[in-house]
DNA sequence: TACATTACTGACCCGTCAGTCAGTATTTTG
DNA sequence: CAAAATACTGACTGACGGGTCAGTAATGTA
C-alpha cells in the first residue's frame, strides 16, 4: 500500500497511510492489543514518525473514528434534510445506506472497538458518545418524528424504536468482528436479515388500527409507569 | 468478602472466591486489562495461590464461564423438556427468565467479554461457541419448532428468527457493559424492552393469513440457497 | 513437644510495549 | 556546491504484568 523505497519524506501522504493502518490493526487486533510499532510497520514508516504525527496512541484512535464514522453520520443528516419521499422510504434508504457505508465496510469495526473497550478509556468514552452516538440517535429520530408528524407512523416513543433499529445493526456488526471472525459458527446472510428487521418495525410503525405493542405509552417521551 | 484475619487456609472456600473475584474484575476491566494480582487480592489471596488453583489466566476464565453460564443453559434446557403450555408462552417464560438469570445479573458480563476479546483468544473463542452459543441456538431453536410442528406458529426460518430473538439481547448486554456503564448517555427500560421486543417477534410468528416478510423461505430449516 | 505435611506468600525473572531523542538521510536554500 | 532545514529512524528507557519458586507459617500427627 505505501511506497516500496524506503526513507523517503512524504509529509502529507503519512498522516492518512497512518490512519488506514491504524484502522485495519485496531479492528482486527483491538486498541490495546495493537502495538503502535504494528501500526507504523504497516504504514511503512518507523515508530518514532508515528509519534511524529500524532501525539500518542489514543489520540490516534480518536482521528481514526473522526475520520470514518463523524464524517458519515454528517453526510446522513444531510440526506434525511434533502429527502421529499415517503418516511418509510425514507428510513429504508438510510438504514440500507447504513450498511453499505459502514456496516459492510471497515468501519463498522469501529463500533465493536467502541464496545468493546471504552471502558477502560473514558475520555475517548466521552468523545465517541459526543461525536458519534448523540449524533446518531439524532438522525434516527429526526426521521421517525418526520413520520409521525407527516401521520404515516403512529405515535410511538420514538427512543424505543431508535433503540429496536439499532440492535440489529449492532448484533451483525458484533457477529462480524467477533465470533463470527474466528472462522467458528455460520455467518449471517446480512441483507435479508437487515430487510427482515426493517419489515418488522416497520410493520409496528404503521399508522394502523388496532396499536400495537411494539412501543407503548403514547404521550411524548417520558419516564415509565411501571407494571 | 472473604475473611479478615490473614494467612489462613481455607483450601476449600478458595477456588469459589477466586471465580467471584475473578468474574467481577473480568466484566468490569475485561480479561486482558485485569491483572491477575488483582484477581488474587480481591479474592483475599496473594498471586502465588492464584496460580496454585488455577494453571493460568485462561484457565481461570474457561472456569468462570462454566460456573455461569454453561449451567444455566443446561437449567434452561430442562424447562423447555418439562413444559406444557403454549409455545408462546414458553418463549415468554424462557425470555424473561434469561433476563433474571443472565441480562440482570454478573453474568451477562461474559457476553460482553466474548465479544470484546474473543479474537485474540482462540482457544476461548471455541470454548465459548461450543459450550455457549451453539447450546443456547439449539434451545431458541427447539422452542421454535415446538411451535412450528404444532401450528402455533408459521413455518418460518427458524435460524432468522433465533438471530431476531438474540440481537436485542445483545444489544441490552452491550448497552449495560459498554457505554451505558461510563455514566454517559441514558439507560435502556430494560423490562420493557424486552416485552416490546418479544411482542414484535411473536406478532410476527403468529400462524395468521397474510405471510409476512420477517422470515421468508418456508422449506424446513436449511442452509440458506444464497443468491 | 518434635516432626511432617501442605496452604500460602511475595520477591523475582523475563518478555512486552508506549513513548523518547540523539543521530541519519533527504530535501531545500543560498 | 555547501550549508541549513527537516522528515525520518531505531536503540533505548521505564513501567508493567504473567508466571515461578524458595521460603514461611499454619495444620496434622506422634
Amino acid at each position: 500500500m505505501p511506497d516500496p523505497n524506503p526513507r523517503q519524506r512524504r509529509k502529507d501522504a503519512r498522516p492518512q497511510e497512518l490512519l488506514d493502518a491504524a484502522l485495519d490493526l485496531f479492528v482486527e487486533k483491538g486498541f490495546s492489543a495493537t502495538r503502535s510499532e504494528e501500526v507504523a510497520q504497516r504504514a511503512g514508516v518507523s515508530k518514532g514518525t508515528l509519534y511524529l504525527y500524532y501525539p500518542s496512541k489514543e489520540e490516534l484512535l480518536k482521528e481514526v473514528i473522526r475520520h470514518n464514522m463523524v464524517t458519515e453520520i454528517a453526510e446522513g443528516l444531510e440526506i434525511v434534510d434533502r429527502f421529499t419521499g415517503p418516511s418509510a422510504e425514507l428510513l429504508t434508504l438510510v438504514y440500507t445506506l447504513w450498511w453499505e457505508r459502514i456496516g459492510e465496510t471497515r468501519a463498522s469495526g469501529i463500533m465493536k472497538l467502541m464496545m468493546s473497550e471504552v471502558r477502560n478509556f473514558p475520555e475517548i468514552a466521552q468523545f465517541y458518545v459526543d461525536e458519534v452516538i448523540k449524533p446518531s440517535e439524532r438522525l434516527l429520530s429526526l426521521m421517525l418524528q418526520r413520520g409521525i408528524d407527516s401521520g404515516e407512523f403512529r405515535p410511538v416513543n420514538v427512543i424505543d424504536v431508535v433503540h429496536a433499529l439499532v440492535a440489529p445493526m449492532l448484533y451483525l456488526v458484533m457477529h462480524k468482528h467477533s465470533i463470527g471472525a474466528c472462522g467458528v459458527g455460520h455467518t449471517i446472510d446480512a441483507r435479508a436479515f437487515i430487510t427482515a428487521q426493517l419489515d418488522l418495525v416497520l410493520h409496528g410503525l404503521q399508522a394502523a388500527p388496532k396499536p400495537h405493542a411494539a412501543a407503548r405509552r403514547r404521550p411524548p417521551t417520558q419516564g415509565n409507569p411501571k407494571p
